[in-house]
DNA sequence: AGCTAAAATGTTTTT
DNA sequence: CATTTTAGCT
C-alpha cells in the first residue's frame, strides 16, 4: 500500500488518505481522478475502515463504473465484486428490485427508455385529444422531467401552477403519464431516482439500513448530478458523512438534463466541516494545449479557483484549419490522419474527431469510406434504439411482464396480424373502462365480443402465440428464448421476405443482439432473471462499449467524450450558430455551459490538437455562411499555427503552380469524377446496395449511368449525386 | 388494413 | 436534407 501513495503527488495523498467527514476533490481535466478514488477505496480496505460491502461509489456511466472496478481488481484482486460501484440510476434499480413494492410497484418493474416515454406520452395526448402540434411529447416530457428534478409530483405540479393554463393542461398529462407508467408496472429513468428517493424519506428503518451499511460513499463527476441525485447521496450520507465527491465545475455540461452546478459550488456550505483538496496537476495534456484551454474557460465568471499545469513541457502548437465547406473540412481530417497514418507510423485508434452535434458525423462518416479510413462512430442511434432490437425486446419485456401496454402495442402488430389501430384502439379503451392490462382483456376477448367481433379469432391466437412463449421463460436459456421469440413470432421469416439491404442489417443487429444476450448469460454475476437482463438493455449506452484497442478513429459527440483522452483530437464545426449552438447564443448562461463544453473537448487531447472550421456549412439542406466561433477567437493566436492556405492566396497559386494547400484537400479524388466509371465496373451504393455499371452517358460535365442492383434491379442515376463507391 | 406518395418537421447535448 | 407522419388510394 505504501509504494502506491509514493507514486502520488501530495494534493493526491491527502485526497485519498483523508477518510473520515466530508471531502469536496476539486479535480481538473486529467488530474489523475479516477486514480485517487480507487486508491482511497484501496486505502479504505487495506486499512480496515471497511469491508468492501460497505463502499458505494456512484458514477454517471457504466464505463466509469466498469473503469473503477477494473482498477480496483488490479490493485486489490478479488474484491471489488462486493463493493456497490454502478451509475445513480443501475445503484437505484438495485436498492428498488427489493423494495419498491412498498410504493405500490411490482419487483418485476420494467424501465422504460426515452423512447418508451414518448410512445406512452403520444397516448396520453391523444387520450386527453390535445392538439399535439401545442403538446409534443417530446416537450411535455421535458417540462415534466424538469418538475420531477425538483422534487414535484403530479398533484404538486397541478397545485402551483393552477392559474397558468398550459401548465394545467400538462399538470394533467403528467397524471396520465403516471398512471399509465404504473398500470404498467413501469418507471422512467426520472422514476428510478425519485422513486429511490421517495422510499428511504418514507420509510427510515429502511434508510438506517442504508445508512449502516454504506461506511464510505464516492461521487464521481459530482458537478453534473441533479437535485433529486443531491438528495439522494444526503438521504444515504445523513449519518457518517464519509461522503467524498470528486468534480470540477468547468466540467458541468448537462445542465438540459438538470445538472446543478450549484450541488458542487454549496458543498463546503452544505457539510460544515467538510475539507477541500484541488487537484490541479494534469498528467495528461501539453502545456501548449492546457493554455489554450485556461484561455478559453477564463471567460466564464464564478468558477472555483484552479488552473491547469504540467511538468510535460510545451509540446507542438496547435493547428489550425479553416475549410471551405463541411466536405473540405472532414477531407482535411481524413487525409491528415491517412498521412500521419502511413508517413509517421500513427495508430488509427490514436485520432478521435470531435463535435458538437451527431448529425455532423454524416458527412465525416462519407468522407473517411471515400478516403478508406477506418473508423467507428459511438452514439448518435443506440444500437439498443435500433427498431428490431426494440421489438425484439418489447417482446421480451411483455413475456417478462405481461401488464407493459405500451411493449404490448409495439408488436402486437408486428409483424402484419392484422391487428390494427382500430382494434388496438378498443382494447385500450375496454383496459381503461376496466382497470386491467390490455394483455388481459386479450385473455378475455370472448367477453367484449361485441367490441371486438371481427377481430376476435386473431386476438386469440396472438394470445396463444404469447402464453406458449411465456411458458419457457424460466424454463430455457436466454439465447434459446429469443430464438423462440423471433422465429415463433414470425419476425424473422418478416425479415427474409423483405429481402432487402436494409432487412439484412436488421437481421444482423438481431444477431448481434443474440450474442450480447450470450455475453450476458456467461456472465457469473447474472442470476437468470430475464427482468435482470432487460434492465441491462435499458441502462447502457453506446459509450460503454467503445473499444479503446480496436485501430480505428474513433467519432463522438463532445459530450460523449468526456472522461476519455486521445493523442491527436480534432475539434470540428467551430463556427457561430454549431459550436455555440443557434439555441445558446443569446443567454449567456447557455454560452458558458458551451463554453466548458469546449474546454471538455480541449483537454481531451494529450499531443496534438487540430480546430477546424468551416466558411460555409449546409443547415437543413440549405449552404449558410458561417463565421469562426467565439471559443476559436478566445485562443490566443501564438498558440495555433494556421494550416489552411489563405483565401486571396489560393486562386493566385492554382494560376501558376496547380496545387495548392486547400486545393490538395478540396478535391482531385477518382471518386467525384463522373467520367471516371465504365461499362462493367462494379459499385456499391449507399441504399441499393451492389450493382454493375450497364451504360454511361455523357450528360453536360456529368454522366447518366444506368446500373443493374443486385437488390432492386435496373436504375438511372446521376454519376455526381450518386455517391457510389466503386468496388 | 396496408401500401405508396406527399407533406411536414426537425438539430443540441444523454443516463 | 432525411426522416417521420399523414392522406389518399387499393
Amino acid at each position: 500500500m505504501n509504494e502506491i501513495l509514493d507514486k502520488l503527488n501530495p494534493a493526491q495523498k491527502e485526497a485519498v488518505t483523508c477518510t473520515e467527514g466530508p471531502l469536496l476533490i476539486v479535480a481538473g481535466a486529467g488530474s489523475g481522478k479516477t486514480t485517487v478514488l480507487v486508491n482511497r477505496i484501496a486505502y479504505i480496505i487495506d486499512r480496515g475502515l471497511a469491508a468492501p460491502y460497505q463502499i458505494l461509489a456512484l458514477t454517471f456511466t457504466n464505463k466509469a463504473a466498469r473503469e473503477m472496478k477494473e482498477r480496483i481488481t488490479a490493485l486489490l484482486p478479488g474484491f471489488s465484486g462486493d463493493m456497490w460501484i454502478g451509475t445513480f440510476h443501475s445503484i437505484c434499480v438495485k436498492i428498488l428490485r427489493r423494495h419498491i413494492d412498498l410504493l405500490g410497484y411490482s419487483n418485476d418493474f420494467v424501465i422504460y427508455d426515452t423512447i418508451d416515454s414518448r410512445a406512452v406520452m403520444k397516448e396520453c395526448i391523444r387520450e386527453l385529444d390535445l392538439d399535439d402540434k401545442q403538446f409534443t411529447p417530446r416537450g411535455v416530457l421535458s417540462v415534466i422531467s424538469g418538475a420531477k428534478n425538483n422534487s414535484m409530483d403530479a398533484d404538486t405540479f397541478e397545485t402551483i401552477y393552477k392559474n397558468d393554463f398550459r401548465m394545467s393542461v400538462i399538470a394533467q398529462l403528467y397524471k396520465l403519464y403516471q398512471q399509465k407508467l404504473k398500470k404498467s408496472s413501469a418507471v422512467d429513468f426520472d422514476d428510478l431516482l425519485i422513486n429511490t428517493v421517495k422510499l428511504l424519506s418514507l420509510n427510515p428503518d429502511l434508510l438506517e439500513r442504508y445508512q449502516n451499511r454504506f461506511r464510505y460513499i464516492l461521487v464521481d463527476e459530482y458537478q453534473d448530478t441533479n437535485n433529486i441525485q443531491y438528495l439522494l447521496i444526503s438521504l444515504l450520507a445523513g449519518g457518517h458523512h464519509n461522503i467524498c465527491v470528486v468534480g470540477d465545475d468547468d466540467q458541468s455540461i448537462y445542465k438540459f438534463r438538470g445538472a446543478n452546478v450549484g450541488n458542487i459550488l454549496s458543498f463546503e456550505s452544505d457539510y460544515e466541516d467538510a475539507k477541500r483538496v484541488t487537484l490541479d496537476q494534469n498528467y495528461r495534456s501539453t502545456q501548449t494545449i492546457l493554455d489554450a484551454a485556461n484561455a478559453v474557460i477564463s471567460h466564464n465568471g464564478s468558477r472555483m479557483e484552479k488552473k491547469l499545469w504540467t511538468s510535460n513541457g510545451g509540446g507542438s502548437k496547435l493547428h489550425a484549419f479553416t475549410a471551405r465547406d463541411e466536405y473540405e473540412e472532414a477531407r482535411f481530417i481524413a487525409r491528415t490522419i491517412k498521412k500521419q497514418h502511413d508517413e509517421g507510423g500513427a495508430r488509427f485508434g490514436d485520432f478521435a474527431v470531435l463535435y458538437r452535434t451527431n448529425a455532423q458525423s454524416r458527412v465525416l462518416e462519407e468522407i473517411f469510406m471515400r478516403e478508406a479510413v477506418p473508423y467507428r462512430v459511438l452514439a448518435g442511434l443506440r444500437f439498443y434504439d435500433r427498431k428490431e432490437i426494440k421489438d425484439i425486446v418489447a417482446y421480451l419485456r411483455l413475456l417478462s411482464n405481461t401488464s407493459d401496454d405500451t411493449s404490448l402495442r409495439r408488436i402486437i402488430n408486428e409483424p402484419k396480424r392484422k391487428i390494427g389501430a382500430a382494434t388496438v384502439d378498443k382494447l385500450t379503451a375496454a383496459s381503461i373502462a376496466d382497470d386491467c392490462s390490455v394483455y388481459d382483456i386479450i385473455k378475455n376477448a370472448d367477453a367484449y365480443a361485441d367490441e371486438l367481433k371481427s377481430s376476435a379469432g386473431r386476438l386469440k391466437e396472438f394470445y396463444a402465440l404469447i402464453e406458449s412463449l411465456r411458458k419457457l421463460v424460466d424454463t430455457i436459456p436466454l439465447t434459446q428464448l429469443i430464438t423462440r421469440v423471433i422465429n415463433d413470432t414470425g419476425y424473422l421469416a418478416m425479415l427474409e421476405a423483405e429481402d432487402t439491404q436494409e432487412s439484412l442489417t436488421r437481421q444482423e443487429n438481431i444477431n448481434e443482439f443474440i450474442n450480447v444476450a450470450a455475453e450476458f448469460e456467461k456472465n457469473p454475476e447474472y442470476n437468470g432473471r430475464l427482468s435482470e437482463f432487460l434492465e441491462g438493455v435499458s441502462l447502457i449506452s453506446d459509450i460503454d462499449s467503445y473499444d479503446e484497442d480496436e485501430d480505428a478513429v474513433v467519432m463522438m459527440t463532445i459530450h460523449s467524450a468526456k472522461g476519455l483522452e486521445f493523442p491527436t483530437v480534432f475539434l470540428t464545426g467551430l463556427e457561430e450558430g454549431l459550436f455555440p449552438g443557434m439555441k445558446s447564443i443569446t443567454s449567456e448562461d447557455d454560452i458558458e455551459e458551451e463554453r466548458r463544453l469546449c474546454y471538455v473537448a480541449i483537454t481531451r487531447a494529450k499531443k496534438d490538437l487540430y480546430l477546424t472550421k468551416a466558411r460555409s456549412r449546409t443547415v437543413f439542406g440549405k449552404t449558410v455562411p458561417a463565421r469562426a466561433s467565439r471559443f476559436f477567437e478566445e485562443i490566443p493566436k501564438e498558440y495555433t499555427e494556421d494550416l489552411s492556405a489563405p483565401a486571396s492566396l489560393a486562386k493566385s497559386f492554382v494560376r501558376s503552380a496547380g496545387k495548392s494547400m486547400s486545393d490538395y484537400f478540396s478535391g482531385g479524388d477518382a471518386q467525384s469524377d463522373p467520367l471516371d466509371f465504365n461499362k462493367g465496373d462494379i459499385v456499391e451504393h449507399r441504399k441499393f446496395g451492389r450493382g454493375t455499371v450497364v451504360s454511361v452517358k455523357q450528360f453536360g460535365k456529368d454522366a447518366i449511368l444506368e446500373i443493374n442492383f443486385e437488390s432492386i434491379g435496373y436504375k438511372q442515376l446521376m454519376a455526381a449525386f450518386a455517391k457510389l463507391k466503386k468496388l
